[in-house]
DNA sequence: TTGTAGGCGTTATCAT
DNA sequence: ATGATAACGCCTACAA
């Protein structure tokens, strides 16, 4: 019934050799005389042996360490769940021997990037899960990385020049189709949406371009004469939105959507007029600001990026690359999670 | 630096005993005098001691028998993807000794499910996960596995009347709800939407009860005389869906959107009047058919139950169990996805 | 080229 | 009540 596992001893017993003889055939050491090697290979096959990882990591008994730099949180609340994420994963492991410790840079300035990278070298890892969000500087930090022999996984921001690593995020032209999608069925018989770009000082800039061309891809595809435009709240205006926001849609009276293509919609949606025909709007991310905004209508749709579960998996994959020998996953698309004021609570964990 | 991880020797050296007596302290065993006790706790507090889970693993040498029961996917597709979600586990745990079996009932005989429970227990697990489709008879089984010792979890479908097992799924309420809010959307200014029972000969009944609740919850919430009227499509009928259908929008020809509550929406879609006013629909789950009709737009919103998720973190939960002494979460209420022609691929794997 | 011995951290057994 | 010791399966070092 219970088929008993077999172990190098069985085998060795089996082949009439040692087990250090075994053992070289398994990890292809040489040293084995052709006849003993062709004998073990056989039995290897046909009873489909697989070693017992749990032995094989207590043996190992290394620490290892494994850091994560991110964006801090407090300076944009959008990164708190990948804290928990990486939480999360830090309790799993570290009873397998991961030892992992965070890093905090600050999202808006490229030098604060560097300085942490170079710090997070510092600490002679063995893995490190980062954002790339500075992408020249990524590439360098990448670079840095391969030299000193630091395995590697990034999420959030895919940095294209280089699949060295894994990458763990989602696929934005998808997105921008999918709230391309939502728009369509919230304007009913209107015709005309808008396409608003709310960052921060730091450059979004390329996540933002991908999520408006997906949006523009779907309603051309649809052939019925939609009409987009586009406008961006400029960086320093980011504190006088509403006036901003007035003057665009005084400018654009005949609007009934918008999508904003960052985390920032309840700023869109706080700054709308009351008012007047209702707007609906489409955002980004399950942050407090924007369910309350959800919750109260002025929002009608988010696009959840999971930036936990993201964090979540970066760490993972590393950390059962170093405590099971497991094969890291090069590319995972995380599905575009919709939502609205009725299912948003299951996706906050 | 690293600092290092203590040992149970460590701790016998700092306390001063022997490496017997520090196990006998974690485990509780007794037979230690006060004064060793003390000094031990307080050592193990202050270093916050974490056994090697590995080390203690490789010590049992067990190999655990897992079973599953679930209804045969050749009878209803819904429950192809929990195979590969239980394949993918098993992949996963066997190097950890965990071995895993499945076994596979016809949903639509109760029958069935009696006897294939009966095979399972005669195959003396240590843990089962199955569905517990028929109520009765799935108490009945549970009473068994508790008689055995079978650790047990359960997905899908809520036993109310017992929880001391794990369960994996859906608030089916709030499901419902959803269902609502996406109508609601759809019918822009249209009053009138059915719900549409299309179960096959098992009973789906109170899951399908829930999910018209939640929705009607909804529409009365917004108070804004919504009229919501119920057809159910009869068990011997689901051949003549086509007629069935048309006789009830020639009853009821103000209806704009129709909820169904199963995953047989495909059988509505396609048996919905090719001319008059377009008929919004929303469903249940990513099968095949039903996500064809979701890409010609016969079908406008699925909501995903994630049957792989869920056997998958069945299965995985009682092997973590098993293989590394994890506690076992009791209740896991998946998110409610939403579903649209733009986002459906990601959710497939 | 091959075999043997010892150790990884935990736990169970047996003797003290 | 306590300590010493062997074992789990794998791997490495060293001896033959």
């Amino acid at each position: 019934m219970l088929k008993k596992k077999y172990t190098i001893a069985d085998i060795a017993f089996m082949a009439g050799v040692s087990k250090g003889t075994v053992d070289r055939v398994i990890h292809k050491r040489g040293k084995v005389s052709k006849k003993a090697h062709e004998k073990i290979t056989k039995i290897l096959k046909e009873i489909d042996y697989q070693p017992n990882l749990v032995a094989r990591n207590l043996k190992k008994n290394k620490i290892y360490r494994l850091l994560v730099l991110i964006p801090d949180p407090e300076k944009d609340a959008y990164w708190a769940p990948c804290v928990e994420g990486i939480e999360t994963a830090a309790g799993e492991f570290q009873a397998f021997g991961v030892m992992i410790e965070t890093f905090l840079f600050d999202p808006s300035a490229t030098k604060s990037f560097i300085s942490k990278s170079k710090e997070v070298l510092k600490n002679k890892p063995d893995g490190v899960v980062f954002v790339p969000l500075f992408y020249k500087e990524a590439l360098t930090f990448v670079e840095s990385c391969k030299k000193n022999n630091v395995t590697l996984a990034t999420f959030n921001s895919y940095l294209s020049a280089d699949n060295t690593r894994s990458f763990i995020g989602q696929d934005l032209h998808r997105s921008g189709r999918v709230a391309g999608k939502l728009m369509h069925m919230l304007l009913g018989n209107k015709k005309q949406a808008a396409v608003v770009h709310m960052d921060e000082a730091y450059k979004n800039a390329i996540h933002m371009q991908e999520k408006e061309k997906g949006f523009r891809d779907y309603f051309e595809g649809l052939k019925q004469g939609y009409d987009i435009v586009t406008h961006k709240v400029p960086h320093k205006d980011i504190k006088n939105v509403r006036k901003s926001v007035k003057d665009f849609l005084k400018d654009n009276p005949g609007i009934s959507g918008i999508f904003v293509t960052t985390s920032k919609a309840y700023l869109l949606a706080e700054a709308l007029p009351q008012t007047g025909p209702a707007v609906s709007v489409v955002g980004y991310d399950l942050i407090d600001k924007n369910i309350e905004c959800l919750r109260s209508g002025s929002i009608d749709f988010l696009i959840h990026q999971n930036p936990k579960q993201q964090a979540y998996l970066g760490v993972s994959y590393l950390s059962e690359y170093f405590a099971f020998d497991k094969k890291i996953p090069d590319n995972k698309l995380l599905p575009i999670d919709i939502i609205t004021s009725e299912n948003y609570m299951h996706y906050l964990e």
